[in-house]
DNA sequence: CAGAGTGTCCGATATAATCGGACAAGGCCC
DNA sequence: GGGCCTTGTCCGATTATATCGGACACTCTG
């Protein structure tokens, strides 16, 4: 592991939605860095466009990483093939449609469609990320993981608890974990919020591997209405999706 | 200008539509260096979620570009004013509007709404870049910038053509510039690509700077048809916009 | 089964990031 | 307005660190 790039990777941490901004001798003690390293640091980090410096000479995130960003998502084919699938269940239930991938410990929302009913579910952007163990989303790609997989991200992430529902223990977790991959498709009961519920299903690509999960999220009393329809919807588009990456496993 | 940042800007910068995915050799015969050492850096930039190391070792770009350009976004608060204005100049015209900054030599699109006509310009997307030169954004944007920082820009990005419309001579350039800058919006006559003219006007925040332009496009036999009833739409969002910025600005 | 291709790991060397201190610029209070 | 505090920036010596070549393991191909 690179030094400076680590470092890099700890500044740009620092950054988000209620510290936008930072200046050179407070990310130096943040990262008990000298002053001036931090300084080489940000000015060279800026100079590439990975940071911004604004008149008063402090720094915000840079443009670069929008484009970079970007990048990216147009050359995710997983991106492309899910969009117009979630369109249609979109349009069909009108609800919040999440598209996501395992990154390191957590879920990270890489499409999102959101729902036009007057009470909906809006709580994340694109690029958010979801503790794993907690969310319909997360919890289909752990079931998906090897369990050596999953107790290393129990390990690092921790269970940590956010309602009444959240699942906390690791065997209870685990347990979950078998039962999901059996069925097919992840509840997510308020685990995570109260009054949200979740339910989310697993997207495979050619070589037969989970690389994505598809969720739909819905307030709970709407939910528990119709529990089943919503179940279904979404695994029927997972398995739309699959089909256009090229699986032709199972059904 | 820490070597090793700079390193991990190169590299970043060969990810692209046409190349999304670089084996650790590739690289290193792009950027002319070791194996080894190119190994260190792309396995640094993995294990921090720059990019994202496939089954088969070889690289693409990362999730974590997502999360921070969100961030990024979230937190420019250009974007939040702006949005809602851009709505209801979308809903007016029918016509994609952007909204773009200057980022070092380039115009940054920050935002964009797409018309919903049936021939409508849909080219580009979030977070894509523009030669200033030959768009009616970044010659706003460049008009209200200092002549040397405007030459600097030509110095580095030259004044490549399009189209026969293009401007190609620096003085040429120049005096376009000062006329923007007199009048309050620029247009682009088809300078860019055949069939598509655009019109934008500049966004000044509380102290009265020029930080970003908004702009619509339109295809030309549109655009020519009521081409000062575009201008003055978009330069009176432009105004609307800037007021909420703080800008108390003439007018 | 051999060969050429890949990514990964290791240890010595020389380069480059680091640090403390000095400087300049801006804001603030008396 | 002058002094004082804060800020970011610059510089040169030292030490830590990125670099490199080479060795290894692995996969695919002929």
């Amino acid at each position: 592991m690179l030094q400076t790039i680590q470092k890099a990777g700890e500044l740009l941490a620092l950054f988000d939605r209620d510290h936008a901004e930072w200046g050179v001798r407070e990310v130096a003690a943040q990262l008990k860095m000298a002053k001036s390293s931090t300084h080489d640091l940000m000015a060279s980090l800026a100079k590439l466009g990975f940071l911004n410096k604004t008149e008063e000479n402090r720094y915000r995130l840079g443009w670069r990483l929008v484009t970079l960003s970007e990048t990216l998502l147009a050359t995710t084919e997983l991106r492309k093939e899910a969009h117009p699938v979630m369109e249609d269940l979109a349009t069909q239930y009108q609800e919040t449609i999440h598209l996501a991938v395992l990154d390191d410990t957590q879920a990270v929302y890489v499409d999102k469609l959101e729902g036009r009913q007057a009470v909906r579910v809006e709580l994340t952007s694109l690029g958010a990320r979801l503790y794993a163990h907690c969310s319909a989303l997360g919890k289909v790609l752990l079931a998906y993981s090897s369990e050596q997989e999953v107790k290393r991200i129990i390990q690092i992430a921790g269970l940590p608890r956010f309602t009444e529902n959240t699942i906390t223990d690791p065997e209870e977790l685990l347990q979950n974990l078998i039962k999901i991959r059996k069925q097919g498709f992840a509840y997510d009961m308020e685990e995570i919020l109260p009054d949200l519920c979740c339910v989310a299903a697993p997207i495979h690509n050619y070589t037969g591997q989970v690389i994505a999960a598809i969720s739909m999220s819905i307030p709970a009393y709407r939910f528990k209405r119709s529990q089943t329809e919503f179940r279904e919807g979404v695994m029927r588009a997972a398995k739309t999706i699959s089909k256009r990456l090229g699986y032709y496993g199972s059904s």
